[in-house]
DNA sequence: GTCTATACCACGATAGAC
DNA sequence: GTCTATCGTGGTATAGAC
């Protein structure tokens, strides 16, 4: 626990006003000044804290990432003798706490990941992937359960479901919107589709 | 038709230059300098064609949308008789076609138009309406046949299929894979979900 | 741990020759 | 229609005082 009179010291303070800072404006359009402006120190103070600016934006990047594997997990213990669709559902619910509830660095991954610098993305893949290989997991269980069909091309529609989870950042806002109940339609999209059973 | 010996003439040339550096490295990653140096001529010589990086940029995303809505037009006319199933199919086709096929400015402007300057979104956003206004009234349509259930949330559901659609410009690679074969799988996904009928 | 000061460079943009 | 040359600004990063 963080003293008293630092609510968000150093390094922890810098990443969050970053990460904020990346989703908005991307990597090249957030500036170290406009960073260190709003932490409410000088530019040249950041480097006390960081080596360069690709050494914060990894250290985001990482975090964010962390944020989603902790999510993943917590989710995966909490749900794991549900049945297949009660278990996505608490997956999905835990992805997006993850890119709304816990801090800007899972969405500043996903939004700025992008056009980072390869040197920067290239340290960050390996870690990216353990998230991935988590998600492949599942759906191989579920697949071997039954709950879906053998012959579905699970990779393909794990990234669908990313696509759909992440975009997210794009348009929900979570002061407006109840994120239990996006939660539960990217999981009614995902599980059943939007077909009309019998036409009545 | 252009001239034989201009074959991507003026703007023309520098928009599809313009828009392969935005998706690559984002609005304030893609300087004019390279663009310049990409198109074969100096910095300077843009601003005979464009006013301003901010014009150049607003005239990339119109066309992305521009090619979006036609090939939405020509998807509608094309399917408009067909079953629900296959007129969605249909459109995603489409969708896709405008991601991959029609030139690099859909793909920009799904990717970059989120960091662009307020002022630049602004002048798209009534735009960008008018392609999602299309998509509203073909689900509405559906919905209203009966294909669809009449408490699906259209809007909601929208957004989550663009969030799939989009999100491939991130990972699908047209050199390697089928884009008939995503728009199945993506039709697949949204229509009847991923759950077994009935465990066999 | 943060400051001031500054180096060095790339940026968008403009002016005028050709 | 493109060039050269250049202006002013703001970028990352460093050095050394405090």
């Amino acid at each position: 626990m963080a003293p008293a009179d630092t609510p968000l010291a150093g390094k922890q303070r810098i990443m969050d006003v970053a990460a904020g800072l990346f989703i908005e404006r991307g990597v090249d359009g957030a500036s170290l000044r406009q960073i260190a402006d709003l932490v409410g120190m000088k530019a040249g103070s950041l480097y006390y804290h960081f080596g360069s600016k690709n050494e914060l934006l990894s250290a985001v990047f990482e975090r964010g990432i962390e944020v989603m594997m902790t999510a993943f997990s917590e989710a995966n213990a909490a749900s794991s003798t549900l049945p297949g669709r009660d278990r996505v559902a608490a997956h999905v619910r835990a992805h997006l706490a993850a890119l709304f509830e816990n801090g800007p660095y899972t969405a500043a991954h996903v939004t700025a990941f992008r056009t980072a610098p390869a040197e920067v993305r290239h340290t960050i893949v390996p870690v990216r992937d353990g998230y991935e290989a988590m998600w492949a997991d599942l759906l191989r269980e579920l697949s071997h359960s039954g709950a879906i069909a053998e012959s579905t091309p699970l990779g393909l529609h794990r990234l669908l479901l990313f696509g759909s989870m992440n975009a997210s950042v794009e348009w929900f806002d979570p002061g407006r919107g109840n994120l239990d109940d996006l939660a539960i339609a990217i999981t009614n999209q995902f599980w059943d589709g939007l077909a009309q059973e019998a036409p009545a």
